[in-house]
DNA sequence: CTGAAAGCGCTTACAG
DNA sequence: CTGAAAGCGCTTACAG
C-alpha cells in the first residue's frame, strides 16, 4: 500500500481494468479495447457485453494519471484571466467549459490579480510542494494547452511550448515572445462597439463627449480610444474631454467628476467599461445631475449590472459567453493540428435607458 | 513515438528524470531524491548542486502524470458552485484558489447551471470521450477532494469515495447519501444577520416589513426567513409580508411589485440576495418611491453590485472569499486525515443608504 | 478474435 | 552517499 506524507490510503482501492478482466474473465488488453471504444471487429460482441456488465458491476473507473501519463496528454486546458471577482470573466469561463466539456476536456483556470500576484504565488508554493516554481497555480505540464485573455500576454512566456490561443489581444502581434502568426486570436469588434456609440450619441445631438477611459495600456482599450476619436474627428464642433481610471467603481467616480466638473462639462460620458459607467452615475447623482436629461452615459461589455443601473444603461454587448466558446473552439482545432482562423465577435448597441438628446 | 489520433506530438519532447541524470551525472533516484527535496542527509551537497544546475539547464519540468500514477494523488480539488457567471461564486473561488495553491494544489470548477444541466451533459461528454459518463465536466478520479456549494448535495453522490466538505449547507446534516458526521461543513451565520437587519430596521421603527424570498429549498434560504420571523415576533404590531422569487433582477422586480402594489404596504424590504435588492429598487423607482425616504431596502451578500446601485445598499455582508478559503482549509485538513471542526463565519450589517425611518 | 508484453516518467524501498 | 529495480494503471503494437 502507498501512503504518503499526509495522506491516507483509501480504505477500499479502487478497482483496475485488471479487476474488470478478471471478474470478466479476459485479458486487460481487451478490456482497454472495449472500454475504450475501439473494438468493432477486433471484439466479439459477447465478450465486450460482458466486459461491460463486469465494469458496471465493479464500479470501475478509469484512472486518468495513467492513462495520461500512457497518451502523453492531459485532456486540460487552462484558462488565464485576471480575475473571476469581477463580473465579466465567470461567463467567459462558462463558455470555455461548456465547450471543452463537450469534446472530454476539462478547464483550469488561473487569475493573476485577485489579491495575490504572481511572484508571491511562487513563492508561496515553493514554501510547500516541491517543485514549485510556477507563478501560477496549475503547472505547464499538466495542461494540453492555454487560453489567455490579452492582459496575459508576458505571463504566457512561461508557457512557450503550449498550444495557445490569445482573447481580445487585437489581430497585431502580441509584444511578448510570440510572433502574429503562432497565436491565434479570438477578438471583439470593439472598434465597431465604439463607433456605433459615438453615432447614436451624435444622432442625439451630443457635440461636446468625454471619454471615461480605463488606464490600462492594452489593445482592446487603445482600440477603443481610437475609434472614438476617429468617428468623433468628422462631427463639426466636436469636442472629446479625456479622463483615465482604474477598472472599478470609485477610481471610474473620480475620473467622470474631473470631467464633469470642467467649466466647460460634456453632455455625454462614454464608458470604457460598465463598472466605470456605474462609477459615472454616482458622480452624476452625487452633483444633482440626472442621467440622461442632464447627462448621458454609456458603457460597455453589458454585464449584469448594466440592467440593476437605473435608469437601465445604453452600453455595448460583448459576447463573453461566446468569446470563452469561440476562444475555447479555436484552441481545441489548434491541438488537433488544424489552423484556426483569426475570429473576430460583433459587438451590439444596447439602447437603454441613459442616453438622450442634451438639454437645450 | 506516441501519436495520438488527433494531437501531434510536439516536435521536441520534454526532458525527463533520466535526461537530467543523465547530465548530471548521476542516477534517476538521485535527481528525484534532490528535486523532491528529500536528499539532506542522504545526498552528498555537491551533488544536489550539480544535479539542480543540470535541471536547471534543461528546463526540466517534472511529469504530473507519472508523479500522481506513482503516488494515487492528484493534487487537484474540485469546487462544485451553482455558476460562475452571477456575482457571487467568483470569490469563493478565488478564496479557494488561494489557500490550495499555498499548498501545491490546484482548483477545478464544475458547475451545473450556467446553461447545461448536467444529464445534457453527460450525453455531450459521451459522444465524444469514452468513459465519459460523469455528469461533471471533471471526472471523479482526477480528483483528491470537494469543496460543495450546499445546492450539490445530491451531485455529491457522484463522489461517494471521496472527501468532501460542505459550504453555506447548515450545520445539520444534508439530506443526501452523508451523515452529519462525515461531512464537514463551513457556514455563513446568516440567522445573526438576518436578525441585525431586523433590529436596525426595527429601530428605525419599521414594522410592516415585505420579505422578498428566494424561492430556493436550502438551508441558507430557510435559516433567513426563520431568523426573520423570530426577530419580528417580540415587536408589537409587526407584520410580515412575502413574495417569493428566483434569484435574478426581472423576477426580484415582479415579487417587490407584489408587495408595494398591496392596498397596506410595506414600509421596508428585506431581500434574500443584492440580485433581489437592485429588482427592488426598480419597482420601488417603477413606482415613484424615493428609497429610502419612502422604501428602505435591504440585501444579502454585499457584491459588487451593492456598492454600485444608487444609494448603495444597506445588507449583510458574507464573506464569499474567506468562504472559499476556509472550506479549502477544512478540506485539506480532511486530506491530511484530520477532523475540521464545522466553522461559522459571521456576517456583518454594513449600513449604507437604502435605509432610513418610515415616513411619518 | 484474444492475450502477453512493453513502456509512459515518476518515487521509494532495498541493497550496496 | 549512490544506484538498480519494481511498480503505479493504462494503451497499443505485436504475435498468435
Amino acid at each position: 500500500m502507498i501512503r504518503q506524507g499526509r495522506r491516507k490510503v483509501p480504505a477500499v482501492s479502487r478497482p483496475t481494468s485488471k479487476d474488470v478482466a478478471q471478474e470478466a474473465g479476459v485479458s486487460q488488453s481487451t478490456v482497454s479495447l472495449v472500454l475504450g471504444g475501439k473494438w468493432t471487429g477486433r471484439v466479439s460482441p459477447a465478450t465486450a457485453r460482458s466486459v461491460r456488465s463486469a465494469a458496471r458491476r465493479l464500479g470501475y473507473r478509469p484512472n486518468l494519471a495513467a492513462r495520461n501519463l500512457r497518451l502523453g496528454t492531459t485532456r486540460t486546458v487552462l484558462l488565464m484571466v485576471p480575475t473571476l471577482t469581477a463580473p465579466f470573466f465567470g461567463p467567459v469561463y462558462t463558455g470555455a467549459a461548456r465547450v471543452a466539456s463537450r469534446h472530454g476536456f476539462g478547464v483550469v483556470v488561473s487569475t493573476w490579480s485577485d489579491g495575490t500576484t504572481a511572484p508571491e504565488r511562487a513563492a508561496e508554493r515553493g514554501a510547500e510542494g516541491p517543485f514549485a516554481d510556477s507563478p501560477f497555480a496549475v503547472p505547464d505540464e499538466a495542461i494540453d494547452g492555454v487560453l489567455a485573455s490579452s492582459l496575459a500576454v508576458e505571463a504566457l512566456g512561461e508557457f512557450r511550448q503550449t498550444p495557445a490561443v490569445m482573447l481580445d489581444s487585437g489581430p497585431a502581434a502580441p509584444s511578448g515572445p510570440f510572433s502574429v502568426t503562432c497565436v491565434p486570436t479570438v477578438d471583439f469588434g470593439v472598434a465597431d462597439g465604439m463607433r456605433d456609440i459615438v453615432a447614436h450619441l451624435a444622432a442625439l445631438g451630443h457635440r461636446r463627449i468625454g471619454h471615461v477611459a480605463a488606464g490600462v495600456d492594452q489593445w482592446t482599450f487603445r482600440a477603443r480610444a481610437d475609434a472614438l476619436a476617429a468617428g468623433l474627428a468628422p462631427l463639426p464642433g466636436a469636442a472629446l474631454l479625456r479622463a483615465t481610471c482604474a477598472i472599478d467603481v470609485g477610481s471610474a467616480k473620480d475620473a467622470a467628476a474631473r470631467l464633469l466638473d470642467r467649466a466647460d462639462p460634456p453632455t455625454a460620458l462614454i464608458c470604457d467599461d460598465d463598472l466605470i459607467a456605474a462609477g459615472a452615475y454616482k458622480a452624476a447623482r452625487a452633483r444633482g445631475l440626472d442621467v440622461p436629461a442632464d447627462l448621458s452615459i454609456t458603457g460597455f461589455d453589458d454585464v449584469l449590472l448594466a440592467t440593476a443601473l437605473e435608469p437601465e444603461l445604453t452600453t455595448v454587448r460583448l459576447p463573453a459567453e461566446e468569446l470563452g466558446a469561440q476562444g475555447m473552439t479555436a484552441l481545441l482545432d489548434l491541438l488537433a493540428g488544424r489552423r484556426p482562423a483569426p475570429r473576430v465577435l460583433p459587438g451590439e448597441l444596447i439602447v437603454r435607458g441613459s442616453t438622450a438628446a442634451p438639454r437645450a
